[in-house]
DNA sequence: AGTGCAGTTGACTTT
DNA sequence: TAAAGTCAACTGCAC
């Protein structure tokens, strides 16, 4: 039999057919392409990993498996390890070249890829991986990112290639039950697939996202008023650079009024590879505290009576309880809130970031490593780069959600207070509980403790921990090598005792809403 | 019509 | 992406 060696292209974060250099790349080497979609069991049993996610990914690969029969060879897919799987197909059919994208995971996923790279490089397989955004591999200083950011956002999309059928057991998609995913319910759950993706992408840009700016920070308007695109960039059924082009677009000859929508939607998108960045280049964010004056300051929370509360939404708090409870049966919450549930945890409750970070990616539809663990160490003050942000989880509610109404759809046992009592009912007359039939511990919780103290105590902690010699160099160091060049803030380079001012934009340097 | 004053607003600092 | 505190300028109002 005459074998005809395949080129192989292997879907990882990134399950769509077109703006995809490495499926493009092998069609053009002319040989037979083979689309590969490998699933791990050893990836979804990780900490980080979820059902939600899997069945995410899952819909994601079928779209995607549509895509590619009609371009002539429908995805092809694999239960098992990545080398062996790989190992198996080169038996078979003979690998002719490994393509694959550059991609920023978790620790599992990069020694996962070192695995794969020194096997190819065993068997004398040419390896090709190309960039699919922002993300630079080896970057040697953050000088020039921004700049050579819009220049790879702006250059074209490659189209998917026509490909040859090939006569090979296509592989069926396994179910979540299956990988030994336990049961997830999320009834919420977004859909997965280039077309949810850009049926979400056009609506947006058409004029659902018209008050994106006023509506993100409310979770009352943000599920409706945000993109919602976060877990198609995770999955990769739509690239970053497919949205910037389309808001491009939408700037020159979109709707009118949409601008400031359009123009804000454009920064976080850079924002979404400025923090991929981060763990692209230090891998270690994912379980080492950044600064190190911050590591071991806070108990792991793990098995914690605190702990539980916070992640089943008990603490008493209504408007945390709402945010925490939603999230759990949509897998999404604006990023507002989700910056003050990491802020709870470690900060009034003084949890170690560590057990939360991973409640939370289980619960995010959308996560990604990239953008995960770095938000989370920024939110629990432990890059020692920004300041303490600890967030008063009565005054978020007041702000954002006044009338109580979303605190009435996700806390149900609250329904009937009025607001303002149902931000503390702690604190509302007996009468008023009485009416409403809240039984403080009896249907709803008395609040996990007095927050005020709390977080007097936490600021306290966190910014004790701030004073001492070497905390500011570390922090410099940490700076220069993460932080933004448009940031405003202090570069080494700067004239010592040159005024550090911030600017209201400044400020903005992490800023996301 | 000017003055005193309590309360508000915004800019800025500190934690 | 915070919140609380400080301070000065401002506002509305009574007299």
């Amino acid at each position: 039999m005459i074998r005809r060696p395949l080129a192989v292209v292997w879907f990882k974060r990134d399950l769509r057919a077109t703006d995809h250099a490495a499926l493009a790349l092998a069609a053009a080497t002319g040989r037979d392409v083979l689309p590969l979609w490998i699933v791990e069991p050893a990836l979804w049993q990780l900490h980080d990993a979820s059902g939600r996610q899997y069945e995410f990914h899952a819909e994601c690969a079928a779209a995607l498996r549509d895509d590619l029969a009609a371009l002539g060879q429908p995805l092809v897919v694999r239960v098992g390890d990545a080398v062996a799987v790989l190992a198996a197909l080169h038996r078979a059919h003979g690998i002719a070249g490994l393509f694959a994208h550059q991609e920023t995971g978790n620790l599992w996923t990069y020694a996962r890829d070192r695995r794969v790279r020194a096997w190819v490089r065993a068997q004398g397989i040419p390896l090709h991986e190309p960039r699919q955004n922002g993300v630079v591999r080896a970057l040697p200083s953050r000088d020039g990112w921004a700049r050579q950011w819009e220049r790879f956002m702006r250059a074209s999309c490659d189209v998917a290639p026509a490909l040859r059928p090939l006569a090979i057991d296509a592989g069926t998609i396994p179910d979540a039950a299956s990988l030994g995913l336990p049961p997830d319910l999320c009834p919420g759950r977004q859909t997965g697939g280039a077309p949810a993706a850009r049926a979400l992408l056009d609506g947006f840009l058409a004029g659902r996202g018209r008050d994106y700016r006023r509506g993100m920070s409310s979770p009352v308007t943000a599920f409706d008023q945000c993109s919602r695109l976060s877990p198609h960039f995770a999955a990769g059924s739509l690239s970053v650079r497919q949205a910037a082009q389309a808001a491009w677009a939408a700037l020159d000859r979109g709707p009118p009024g949409m601008r400031p929508a359009v123009t804000s939607f454009l920064s976080r998108l850079a924002w979404h590879c400025h923090f991929t960045q981060k763990l692209e280049s230090e891998p270690g964010i994912e379980t080492r505290d950044l600064h190190p004056a911050l590591r071991g300051l806070r108990p792991d929370g793990a098995g914690t009576e605190a702990f539980r509360r916070w992640a089943e939404g008990t603490t008493g708090w209504p408007f945390l309880d709402g945010c925490m409870r939603a999230l759990a049966a949509t897998g999404w919450m604006n990023f507002r809130m989700r910056a003050m549930l990491m802020s709870v945890a470690t900060g009034h409750l003084g949890l170690d970031w560590r057990a939360p970070g991973l409640h939370l990616a289980r619960l995010f539809t959308d996560y990604d490593a990239g953008i995960h663990w770095p938000q989370t160490q920024m939110q629990s003050g432990s890059t020692g780069v920004n300041t303490v942000r600890l967030y008063n989880p009565v005054k978020q509610g007041l702000d954002q959600d006044a009338d109580g109404t979303f605190i009435r759809r996700w806390v149900p046992e609250l329904a009937r207070l009025p607001a303002p009592h149902i931000h503390t009912p702690w604190a509302a007359p007996p009468d008023a509980l009485h009416d409403a039939g809240v039984r403080l511990d009896g249907n709803y919780p008395r609040p996990i403790g007095d927050h005020e103290a709390l977080a007097r105590t936490a600021r306290a902690t966190l910014w004790g921990a701030r004073r001492g010699p070497a905390y500011r160099a570390a922090a410099d160091a940490i700076q220069q090598q993460h932080g933004s060049r448009r940031s405003g803030m202090k570069q080494v380079g700067d004239r010592p005792g040159a005024a550090r001012r911030r600017t209201p934009t400044a400020q903005g340097a992490l800023e996301l809403e």
